[in-house]
DNA sequence: TTGCTTTCAGACATTCTGTCTCTCCGTCGA
DNA sequence: TCGACGGAGAGACAGAATGTCTGAAAGCAA
C-alpha cells in the first residue's frame, strides 16, 4: 500500500542543496547547477521537482519578475529536525531521548565534538 | 531512478517490533500478532515480509525444527543507529555532530533527559 | 510575425510495497 | 494407502512514489 511518503526525495534534495548554497535561483540556473547538461528534459525535470517541493511547502516561488525565482523555505537544520523526529516517532514513540543517548554513545565523535556538546549542555538552563 | 532503498519498511517494522517483544516466533504466531485475523493471505504476507527481512539480514531463520522460527538479528537501538547514520550521510556529509547539536538544542527534552545527557558526557573519556 | 524562453499540464517507465494466488512437500490420522 | 492439512516457496498483482520526458500555451524581443 502506501509508501512512507518521503518529505524530501533524493532528487529534490539536490535542488534544495543548491538553493541553500546559492540563494534565490531560476529554473534554468538550477538546471545547469544540478544537471551538468541543459536539455529541455532536464529543465522540465527540475521544474517538476520544484513544483513538488512547492506543494510540500519546502520552497517558495517568486512570480513578480517575468521569470520565476525559487527560494528554500526550510533550511538544513530544520530538515535534520524533521528527519530526527521521524526516527523518534517511528522507533521511540516520539521520544528524542533514545536518539540522544545513542548518539552520545556512538563512535565517530571527536574530542572536539564532545567538548562542544559539553559546552552546549552547560549553557542549558 | 533509484528510490532511496528503505532499510526497513512500515509493515516490516511491525514484524520486527513483535519479534523484539516476544523473541523467536513462527509465521503463524506472527500473523496472529500483527494482523488480528489469520487468513491464508495474511499468512503469506507475513511470510513475504519475513523473506525480505531475511534477505536484508535483519532476521534469521531457524530451520532445524519442522516449522521455521524467526529471530530479529538487529535490535531497536541498532536500527536507530542506522537511521541516524542515514540522516547524517544525507544531510551532514556523514558527521553526527550536527545531529547531536540539533538534539541538544531541541525542545521536548525533559530535565531528566538533560541530566542523563550530562551524566553520559561526564562519563566519557 | 518569427523565434526564443518559459510555464503548465500531463503522460510515461521503473521501482517499491503490501497483498494475494497457486503449487509443491511433508506429516498425520482414518 | 489415501487424503486432509499446515507450512514453504515462487510468482503475480495493484497502487503509489519517483524521476523523466513530451507537447501545448503564453510571454517577450527583434
Amino acid at each position: 500500500m502506501a509508501r512512507t511518503a518521503q518529505d524530501v526525495t533524493e532528487a529534490e534534495l539536490a535542488i534544495l542543496r543548491t538553493l541553500w548554497d546559492r540563494g534565490s535561483l531560476t529554473i534554468r540556473v538550477l538546471t545547469e547547477a544540478v544537471y551538468a547538461e541543459d536539455g529541455a528534459s532536464a529543465y522540465a525535470t527540475v521544474q517538476k521537482l520544484l513544483d513538488r517541493l512547492e506543494a510540500k511547502g519546502f520552497v517558495r516561488r517568486d512570480r513578480t519578475a517575468g521569470v520565476h525565482y525559487f527560494v528554500a523555505t526550510i533550511d538544513r537544520d530544520a530538515l535534520i529536525g524533521r528527519r530526527l523526529k521521524a526516527v523518534a516517532d517511528t522507533l521511540c514513540d516520539g521520544s528524542l531521548t533514545p536518539l540522544l543517548s545513542h548518539l552520545a554513545r556512538a563512535d565517530g565523535l571527536s574530542d572536539a565534538d564532545r567538548k562542544m556538546l559539553r559546552d552546549l549542555i552547560d549553557r542549558m538552563p
